[in-house]
DNA sequence: ATATGTGCAAATCCTTTGCATAGAA
DNA sequence: TTCTATGCAAAGGATTTGCACATAT
């Protein structure tokens, strides 16, 4: 249950939360903070863009959340945390994600002296077709 | 020379452009507006906040440029634009190039329908050591 | 002349913050 | 109580924009 999910990653699980992670969490997606409190007030859920940003944040602490930074403009929340990959249509704006598998690597550089893989993002850019 | 490098481009050679130009190309390296704004007053270049933003916008435009979108706060030039890769440390936010011949790819998965491939970007995170 | 580039300051937009109130342990 | 979450409005910071002036063809 969501109550147990939020706990199990140490936030309290508050009525927003619940409210939000249910929402947020439903299915794989992409949604900016703004998106979610469109969501969550078409709902009914009575929530402050404060809390939305507080939440997203914590949810991104405590690893529930990943955090897309590709947007010029705006963050996107990425409601998959295990490792995948995204194409990313740069004339939509719009995210699809690529299973890990689907993407294997022949040669991967040593990384910089001093410093530990944290992870890899493979981003294939796509355009609409002319 | 870089006039005839902004020229070729498409981009009027202005004298604040070729300032800029030239100490945007003179290394291969990621750069934000006011790290350019402040590089060329160091230099003794007069030139505004606008015009660097301006010129940093025409020269993405214009392919002598490539925008990273990586950092949650401020966008980064790249003056290298032909295709590699980067390392990217979450500590410290420095991105390293990485060839493009360091990095090969087993299986790619094929673009959305209507969409064609823009260009694959892959991003090794890293963090400091311990 | 005519069009375009530049500088300045104000405006914009996403995100964060300060502070008072509400809610839970 | 005591601690933390929430809401609201204001602040903050990167980027854009409007407009007057400068510059170049």
């Amino acid at each position: 249950m969501i109550a147990a999910r939020l706990a199990s990653h140490g936030a309290k699980p508050t009525s927003q939360r619940l409210k939000l992670a249910e929402l947020v969490f439903e299915r794989p997606q992409h949604l900016c903070a703004e998106q979610v409190l469109q969501a969550a007030r078409a709902r009914g859920v009575r929530v402050s863009k404060a809390t939305v940003y507080n939440t997203l944040n914590l949810f991104v602490e405590c690893g529930l959340l990943r955090e897309l930074v590709v947007d010029r403009d705006r963050v996107y929340y990425d409601s998959t945390v295990h490792a995948h990959h995204h194409f990313y249509n740069v004339d939509t704006g719009e995210m699809i994600d690529i299973p890990l598998e689907s993407v294997s690597f022949g040669v991967v550089p040593a990384v910089p002296a001093g410093t530990e893989q944290d992870g890899i993002d493979v981003v294939i850019r796509v355009r609409n077709r002319a």
